[in-house]
DNA sequence: TAGCATCGCTCAAACGATTGAGCAAGATTG
DNA sequence: CAATCTTGCTCAATCGTTTGAGCGATGCTA
């Protein structure tokens, strides 16, 4: 492996001084024409390739900035990450990535290593169970910092987020205007701020109709997978047959309960109706599509990125929030209220 | 901002120099007990944040690693990915990420850019259209390089991937003991690796039976969605309506087909059987589920992750590659061979 | 007690870039 | 024509670490 070449070489092969090179490839006004020219015709033709670590040391500034989400395996993160690392890639700045797989302590190494490397902000979907102040003292001297996705009630970190509580209540408006009157919930089980906007949404939509909830159709579910959809699903199904609408905290949640619906003999969008949260492409793929709260991804992601450079730039600006509203997608598996031919209402 | 700690300030916290500093934090011998543990407690105290870009700058080593996938957009790579990054984080390396949007001109940019920010290597999926000496070019010296999930025939990079022939001919040999002899292919008009494995791989299995996949019932899609899926196999219902078996190059294609012949009709699994690839979480959500063939994609990340680790640490090493067989996962939508009501054989 | 390790540290030179100060030569001005 | 400005560079210090060389003090051997 040879050795990279140098500022140093670039000046030896070009007969002139070190700082001459550097600032002629960075096109200093204090260089002539023909030397500039001269010169980055030489380091192309030796494979010059910058230094941005000795650069960095140098100015005292950085251009990587630091991404932590706290699962990827979740579809909704994917796209959130596709849009920031679009949105970073164009303003010249490179991620540095971690996966934290909901665990606090992956999440903090990764915040003291990206320290370490000299990224110069950090976008952050905090794992459940992060402490404000714990991660303060982590970043601490205010290093650039904004949440994403989700945020920690009573910081003054930025953040940028989904209107968790618009979502649902668009969902329960639809839904009451088909006709519904019982309503099931299925999931918030969590310790995020997307679980308790989610299901103080619900709670205040339910109520501003003059309905309500009682706890034998609420399921808390905790883990947002298929199967656990299905379990709860299940639950309600034989505590409260009256049930004809069912609004979940995310979509893997609904499509669980639409395919326990469906095997219990249900016809979802007729018998009963379901409405989930995220609109993930496989939404659509099922029968009946899944009606759902279409999170901004793109936008949300975009905006996070946005409010981190901006931070970066102005470090004593005051703390900035984005909260995006979701827009209702509406598809099969939501319908007219027909009154359960098994028992109830 | 307060400015940043550095040993500087640490010595003359301590009372000693520099290198002392330096040494005791990372116990080297020479320092003794009493002044090592004396300096941990003051740098702490200080909240001193070790700053690896000088050191590496001295040092001339790196820690961290590159990743360009060249579509996070589909799921497969997800797992990819978070197979890496874990494996990653365990030898402690700090993982730069790019998604190339199937881009050459994006891939490119990035190789180049993490050469300059120092990174240690890089693991590369290659979007479509890499050419081998260019890249080649790119990383001159022998700059450590792993390929994975696709490869570059011809070239010595090495590389960590699935076994795309093997996994046709596992399906084809499935389909063939559910009595199956009319087949259908849709997908690999990629100028992918994968693309032209998979393709290879069916054509040997079908000829090995002494079968034939006649040009009629073939369709060559090159963009991988569900959409694409269902214009294709109803393509091939209108021009082959005996085929009984399809098999996919993906598993999104393989959706899309299984939901057009539902909407047409046929009883998939019965009257028409289904194959993907990749097993994709969504192909058990289904009705029926999916039927695929299952890529060790956790196995073929840490292959990679490994591979490229090793790389680094003998650059000279001869070029080593990973295959990783993929086994079949058998779901309700293949089913015995029954002749088909429209038409045909 | 001279000779020689060993211990526990300090000194100073790197790594590769950036940048303010400096300087010689030529152009411009009064 | 002397004074001043401008042009186009060079010099040397600097960023925060690491590391080989060096150096007193102590301990051990002969």
């Amino acid at each position: 492996m040879a050795a990279r070449v140098t500022l140093k070489n670039l000046a030896e092969a070009a007969g002139v001084s070190i700082s001459a090179v550097s600032m002629a490839l960075r096109d200093h006004p204090r260089i002539s024409e023909a030397k500039r020219v001269e010169i980055k015709r030489i380091a192309s033709e030796m494979g010059y390739i910058y230094n941005r670590q000795a650069a960095s040391l140098r100015r005292g500034s950085s251009d990587s900035v630091s991404i932590c989400i706290n699962d990827l395996h979740n579809p909704v993160f994917i796209e959130f990450l596709t849009a920031i690392e679009s949105e970073f890639r164009r303003s010249g700045k490179l991620v540095l990535l971690c996966n934290a797989h909901e665990d606090p302590e992956i999440q903090a190494s990764f915040v003291h290593r990206m320290l370490e490397q000299g990224s110069a902000g950090l976008l952050l979907s905090p794992v459940e169970g992060t402490e404000p102040a714990e991660l303060r003292e982590i970043v601490r001297d205010r290093f650039p910092t904004v949440f994403f996705s989700r945020m920690l009630e009573g910081s003054d970190f930025d953040h940028a987020i989904n209107d968790d509580a618009c979502g649902m209540q668009l969902a329960v408006e639809e839904l009451v205007r088909l006709g519904h009157r019982h309503f099931a919930w299925i999931g918030g089980g969590q310790a995020t701020s997307t679980a308790r906007g989610r299901v103080r949404g619900f709670e205040a939509a339910v109520a501003r109709f003059g309905l309500s909830c009682p706890p034998e159709q609420v399921e808390r579910v905790a883990e947002t997978s298929l199967e656990a959809g299905r379990k709860a699903m299940a639950a309600i199904l034989a505590r409260a047959p009256h049930v004809t609408a069912v609004v979940c905290f995310s979509d893997l949640l609904a499509l669980g309960a639409l395919v326990q619906c469906r095997d219990a003999g249900q016809r979802v969008g007729e018998d009963i109706s379901i409405i989930g949260h995220d609109d993930l492409e496989e939404a659509s793929y099922f029968e009946p599509g899944l009606s759902s709260v279409k999170v901004a991804k793109g936008e949300i992601g975009q905006a996070a990125a946005r409010l981190l450079l901006a931070r970066i730039a102005w470090p004593d600006a005051p703390p900035a929030r984005e909260v995006v509203a979701p827009r209702l997608v509406l598809r099969g598996s939501t319908g007219p209220c027909r009154p359960r031919k098994a028992g109830g209402s």
